[in-house]
DNA sequence: GCCGTATCTCTCAACGCTGAAATAACTTCG
DNA sequence: CGAAGTTATTTCAGCGTTGAGAGATACGGC
């Protein structure tokens, strides 16, 4: 919008981006939404993640493994020896319900990488372990997954990764996104 | 991690959150797992993606939609007069698939929001159309919606929500997200 | 005019999530 | 002890997505 409006020679304009085309069409249509910087960066948020997300896919299917079933693996592998921990700590430690759990913790145990055993100490719960081909595909997998982030963001300069790895911590601390358990 | 073993008394320590204890957890279990500022950022952008879009998600529900079809609606009235886009065109607007593009107008067609008819010039293609309680429905919507994108990040100063938008915009340039069509 | 290729939309099974509620077991406290 | 409240896990219907591909139509070149 305000880019071909410039003065030709002085600076060369910022590339634009998928958002900025949206934006100017609200703009065009709406010019009564006066404020679109928030919808703008909310929009960026969310389409960078579900691209992130696409591109993170072929390495967890290359291992036989859903997006899903990756982060309870990875949970369970982060929380240290004995691998161990209850639904209800996956349920905190991820980003969805109860039931989501449930139903992924339902394929892992099929596959034979997770077992769930009777909590010894309590009869409500349940322990999730993970099993010894469990352990071997996720430690795999998670160098695999590593390897594949840092080539996706090999495009963008150090110095723009360290910027906003900082102002989305900001971010998240305000959206109060404090705790992982 | 680092921040524990700062200078006392130099500096108050950053902040941290879920995903600095993430990493720490990582850095613990698997310390041949050298960099991991690539799995911080992008854990960075899905988990703000994800709260965003729960703190979305009533808006849309108070005005009797979900996330997707409010997707829809939104763009075809972006769009402008005469609100109406062929189904290929929704496709490359969206993230998503063919068939998601199909299962949300089909929903959107039984609640009357939009139409389909059939393209006078091409009788593989079809014309998807606001009705006019379509054309309503999302003009009072996308009134609340940034209204609620803007509570919502008014907890980040201004100066961070331009920061991070424009290196967001670099990183989706960088990941090719230059067109919105 | 015809053929191969490209395009447009839709179908379908498998997977995945939510929100609400059911079930069972623990805990607290009078 | 026993009722009331809390916690742990699962269930289920409804919604939503992908990925592969089917079916119909359009188009470019011979």
């Amino acid at each position: 919008m305000n880019d071909s409006a410039a003065p030709p020679g002085v600076e060369a304009p910022a590339e634009t981006d998928a958002v900025d085309q949206l934006t100017a069409q609200w703009a065009r249509e709406r010019p009564d939404l006066d404020d679109l910087t928030a919808m703008a960066l909310i929009g960026r948020i969310n389409r960078a993640s579900s691209l992130l997300l696409k591109r993170m896919k072929p390495v967890f299917t290359a291992h036989g493994l859903e997006n899903a079933e990756f982060d309870v693996l990875a949970t369970l592998r982060r929380a240290g020896a004995p691998h161990e921990l209850t639904p209800s700590e996956l349920v905190l430690s991820s980003m969805v319900t109860s039931g989501a759990v449930t139903n992924r913790l339902d394929r892992l145990e099929r596959k034979g990488l997770v077992e769930r055993r009777p909590d010894p100490g309590d009869r409500r719960a349940v322990r999730v372990r993970l099993t010894s081909p469990g352990l071997d595909l996720v430690d795999r997998t998670v160098m695999a997954h590593v390897a594949n982030e840092e080539r996706i963001l090999a495009a963008l300069p150090a110095a723009d990764q360290r910027l906003l790895s900082d102002a989305l911590r900001r971010l998240l601390v305000a959206l109060g996104d404090t705790r992982l358990g």
